[in-house]
RNA sequence: GCCCCCGUAGCUCAAUGGACAGAGCACCGGACUUCUAAUCCGUAGGUUGUGCGUUCGAGUCGCACCGGGGGCGCCA
């Protein structure tokens, strides 16, 4: 937003090398801390460390910083567009003419509303794969990260300036089906789920589990019936579609709820047989090895780069019995989608961290093959999501907590605390309300972590609105809200008139102004936690202001120039949580 | 054995190689006749796992070690 003044400063600054016969040096800017006012700093830490190093000269860098600093001052002035400029320790620091970049701001937001932060188009075009949820299995909330992760990321990238596709790719074939299958034949024949349609599936296939380990020799009728499916059997196969379907049609539900949508839909099942296809042309280009009956079909992708490490070891992209496998599949998919979108110039895989080595050779084998877009794959791994103690959640041990149950206990909890602070409420949108609070309160945590540290799940936490949460963030926005709409004020313009700004306020518009930067970092490094952390701050800005700065009963023309930041904020917020997939409700 | 990730306040976590390592929770003490107190203000809490190194400057980069987790030929 500032661009020009900035490059203007930078390129005096380039002068002033010049004329004290400096090196030369790329200026790098940071924010003032500490300072309470509002501008942008320079260190000169690394100037005078080239200088030394340049001149062979013996003294000492931190002091060397200081005067450099002030020499510059002096050198710079005022520079237009600043109304201050000091040397501290070593630093340059810049403080911007308030009212000036405040105009600026807000005539941004004021004009570009809900594209406010928006980056402007690369016309490219990238794919995110997520969720990948197994049919005949339960979702739980360890399975909430990839569809979370992978929508907010797929929301950044869009928002970041990138046409994105967005593919589901369900495991809706596999050994787990199969064992599903055979307990339903043999225990469930004719039952049919009536609602809560995952925690059936899930059920029969905990059912499964148990029944197997109970009798490991039942293991042999499970092989018998994979073949079977593997043949085609059209009753094994019909009763596969039906069932299949149930699976589909309870994630579907699961995704309307939590505001998760699809461009594209690919199935495991479907990659098999391209998968066994490019397998045989593996074989045919002796890349892969055939060690049927023996042994299964393998790649030794070092042996084949002529490595000398174990870097990318042996994929095994065949059964010995012929039957695919997950990495059969993979293959197949990693191409289905460059001869879908040929355009793509990334195609990302949100899959937990434990399948990182699988991917690295999936890519690296469709390299070898000859594809080039190969090198457009990339992997970003995400840390699984336990629960206290370091247990894993596994729909075999039973170690789940069911994503229904979370909504449910999280959407009636905030039911009750909105009865309660707002009881003249219609009974509809309290439910709505409570919605939007219980959602966005299970997707805040979620997002806000490191994609490489282990969320712990635990009842409490989760259901702790207090503190670092999506209600404080949404609060903060129903705030702004109500001020505006107790101001009426029908059309309101940026033009804020100039008048002695608190500190609280031009923090907040500090923060406001920084939303465009964040979006695209929170884009170029995949990190969702770049916006929570945003949306966060910038609602305790909010709530910092609303308790020091009166605006409806403040005179003019502090009133309109106080509305006008209400606006501005309240649009911010809405735009950082629409990123994060959660609801801004009108009321709390 | 090889490879990857994590280690920061009592707990859960932040911190583009830069100024005084910050939030939330929990604890204690304050602020509602006010634009919604799901808020705000204050106190307290640290040898950033350990040791070397690179750098003007390291929680951040490199190496080694310690502790925890994960991955390594027919699971997904």
């Amino acid at each position: 937003m500032f661009e020009l003044e900035r490059q203007k400063v930078e390129e005096n600054i380039i002068v002033f090398c010049h004329q004290e016969d400096l090196p030369e040096i790329q200026v790098a800017w940071n924010s003032i801390p500490f300072s309470g006012h509002w501008g942008i700093s320079t260190s000169l830490f690394a100037l005078a460390a080239a200088e030394v190093r340049q001149k062979q000269i013996k003294i000492n860098v931190p002091q060397r910083a200081a005067e450099l600093a002030e020499k510059l001052v002096d050198f710079l002035g005022i520079p237009q567009g600043f109304e201050k400029v000091e040397a501290v320790k070593g630093y340059v620091n810049l403080y911007f003419s308030q009212n000036e970049y405040t105009r600026r701001v807000l005539e941004a937001v004021f004009t570009e509303k809900e594209n406010f932060g928006r980056h402007q188009p690369y016309n490219q075009q990238v794919m995110v794969e997520f969720s990948q949820p197994n049919t005949h299995k339960a979702f739980h909330v360890g399975h909430l990260r990839s569809a979370i992760l992978g929508d907010t990321l797929s929301r950044i990238l869009e928002f970041g300036g990138y046409d994105v596709v967005r593919a589901n790719y369900p495991g809706d074939m596999g050994l787990h089906v199969i064992k599903w299958l055979w307990c339903y034949k043999n225990f469930h024949a004719g039952e049919k789920p009536e609602e809560d349609i995952t925690r059936w599936m899930g059920s029969i296939y905990a059912e499964a589990s148990k029944r197997l380990e109970e009798n490991p020799e039942l293991e042999a009728e499970i092989r018998e019936l994979y073949t079977l499916w593997d043949q085609g059997d059209p009753e094994i196969v019909n009763l596969w579609q039906e069932t299949r379907q149930w699976s589909l049609n309870g994630f579907y539900e699961m995704y309307e709820t939590l505001n998760i949508h699809f461009d594209r839909y690919y199935f495991n099942s479907q990659m098999e047989k391209p998968g066994k296809a490019i397998v045989q042309t593996l074989i045919d280009k002796g890349i892969a090895q055939d060690e049927r009956p023996d042994g299964a079909v393998i790649v030794k992708i070092d042996e084949v780069l002529g490595l000398n490490k174990d870097k990318y070891r042996v994929l095994v992209v065949l059964r010995s019995d012929g039957t695919a496998l997950y990495a059969t599949e993979d293959l197949a998919l990693s191409k289905q989608k460059f001869e879908d979108y040929p355009d793509l110039s990334k195609s990302y895989y949100v899959v937990d961290v434990r399948q990182s080595l699988h991917f690295q050779q999936i890519f690296k084998t469709m390299e070898i093959l000859g594809y080039d877009w190969a090198k457009k794959c990339e992997h970003i791994p995400y840390e699984l999501v336990s629960l206290p103690g370091n247990v894993v959640m596994a729909s075999r041990e039973g170690t789940v907590v069911l994503l229904e149950d979370l909504i449910s206990e999280a959407t009636n909890r905030a039911y009750e605390v909105v009865k309660q602070k707002n009881p003249d409420l219609s009974e509809e949108k309290n439910r709505e309300i409570a919605r939007a609070i219980g959602i966005g309160a299970i997707k805040y945590p979620m997002q806000a972590r490191e994609n490489a540290k282990i969320v712990t799940f635990d009842w409490e936490s989760a259901l702790d609105f207090n503190g670092q949460a999506a209600p404080y963030i949404q609060y903060a926005y129903v705030r702004a809200g109500s001020i505006l709409r107790k101001a009426g004020v029908e059309k309101m313009d940026w033009d804020i008139p100039v008048y002695d700004m608190a500190p609280i306020e031009v923090e907040l518009i500090d923060m406001i102004s920084r939303f465009p930067q964040e979006v695209e970092r929170a884009a170029n490094e995949m990190r969702t936690i770049q916006i929570t952390t945003y949306a966060y701050e910038l609602a305790k800005r909010f709530n910092e202001f609303y308790n020091q700065c009166p605006v409806l009963k403040v005179e003019e023309p502090v009133r309109s120039a106080r509305l006008r930041l209400v606006f501005a904020t309240r649009q911010a917020v809405k735009n950082s949580l629409a990123l994060l997939g959660i609801t801004a409700p009108e009321a709390m």
